[in-house]
DNA sequence: ATTTTCAAAATGTGATCACAAAAATCAATA
DNA sequence: TATTGATTTTTGTGATCACATTTTGAAAAT
């Protein structure tokens, strides 16, 4: 059996198995630490966090209703292999649903949030200077986050953050491959924007931030990446 | 216990219980024969299509996960509640990730698959014509559906069909309280433009397919439609 | 008539078991 | 050595059971 190594994780009370579960699988995920082509055993998980196959099965069909995982015919459970032409899909997929919920979130987005929105880029700017890749990741996500739930009837942040779960495993790759992952952002270019209420403009920082960050990679790098990866 | 009637639906062979569970719920609640904020229980729905358990809390977990249902703090599970700001939320972004799927199909869409459209469309015309709502309605849905797949690595499907879900419900509060749905389409315009794969042209068709169909709802209207369902 | 209390029923959750299909292992054969 | 074939193990699936929590409904009290 495939020995699944899985980071322990904070779990609050009263929150149920497959809740837990899934929390931990996407994490893991998300990170990149679950190889594509992997193959995932509902047993090995269920021991690997010390329960029983019947939660894992939620987790699983969760994250696979999320685009995270692949059901084969086989009924075995994968993380989907990377191609140049998905990455290419979900980048731009990227962009255009972050635009979208970014202009969304304008009208409704208050000082206060957008003074929270300017803390947490000066702490993701921090964990840069310290080399702390991953705090650095979580941070930017969570800026990203922030700014899109300012709408409060907001629809679209569930798929926003599908495409972060299927862009996961590609950063794990790029990660292991890459000495050191140069970021660039637009967030000061956005909080500008916002503070004016320029829609478009908010819009605009939100592209570039996007298509000069994790979409930057060339299509040469992207298939040079994957083939060192052995995918 | 509340007693779900459930259309019967084809199982093929080699299908599991899950998976027919989650068709049957969510083929259900896409045409809004499930009235959002009637609660729906694992053991009522187990007892209906002659299973159990199991089988049918992971098509509960996947409907949740797709947007079609919410997990209460109680844990009960019923159909969102439709509001007038969530469904322009759910119009917006409908407009938003169907020209995006729009868009990345005009270069990868052959003749054969436009002919193909225009079977569809003629065929919806067809159902229009002798008052056959519900075929209309799936027809379109194929129509859009073949659409957007025309794009061989294309991502945002399965976004899109979250939507139709979410409006599901809608759809059926206003096929009970309208007398008649009144269609009107903007396929044609949209096949013109496909043949001379115009992106722009086909984006803007698809765009006005949406904001001029389901969309075409005053909010108005919108507020009295869900006054009267008692929503 | 309304509210409160308390027992009974219903419900979500997760572990366990049995079964069939798939994968892996290993011996026999070419 | 490589390949086929049979046996064993692993795996996904779904039904069932036990437990804790919630909901329900009736009786009692205000």
């Amino acid at each position: 059996m495939a020995v699944l190594k899985l980071e322990p994780l904070d779990r609050p009370e009263g929150m149920t198995t497959h809740e837990y579960a899934h929390r931990r699988l996407r994490q893991a995920i998300m990170v990149g630490s679950i190889r594509p082509g992997e193959s995932l055993t509902i047993r090995g998980i269920a021991e690997a966090m010390e329960s029983s196959p019947t939660p894992v099965r939620e987790a699983l069909r969760r994250l696979s209703s999320e685009g995270a995982l692949k059901v084969l015919d086989n009924r075995r459970i994968m993380v989907p292999r990377m191609t140049a032409e998905r990455f290419g899909e979900l980048i731009a997929l990227r962009a255009t649903l972050e635009q979208h919920a970014a202009r969304r979130a304008v009208g409704h987005i208050t000082e206060k949030q957008i003074d929270r929105l300017v803390a947490i880029d000066k702490a993701q700017d921090e964990a840069i200077a310290q080399n702390d890749n991953a705090t650095a990741l979580l941070l930017n996500q969570e800026f990203h986050r922030t700014l899109y739930t300012a709408n409060p009837d907001q629809i679209v942040m569930p798929m926003v953050e599908s495409v972060w779960l299927q862009l996961g495993p590609f950063l794990g790759i790029a990660m292991a491959h890459v000495a050191q992952l140069y970021f660039v952002d637009r967030h000061q270019e956005a909080i500008a924007a916002l503070r004016k209420r320029d829609e478009e403009a908010v819009a605009s920082a939100i592209n570039a931030d996007i298509c000069e960050g994790i979409g930057g990679f060339e299509r040469a790098a992207i298939e040079n990446l994957l083939r060192l990866a052995g995918q």
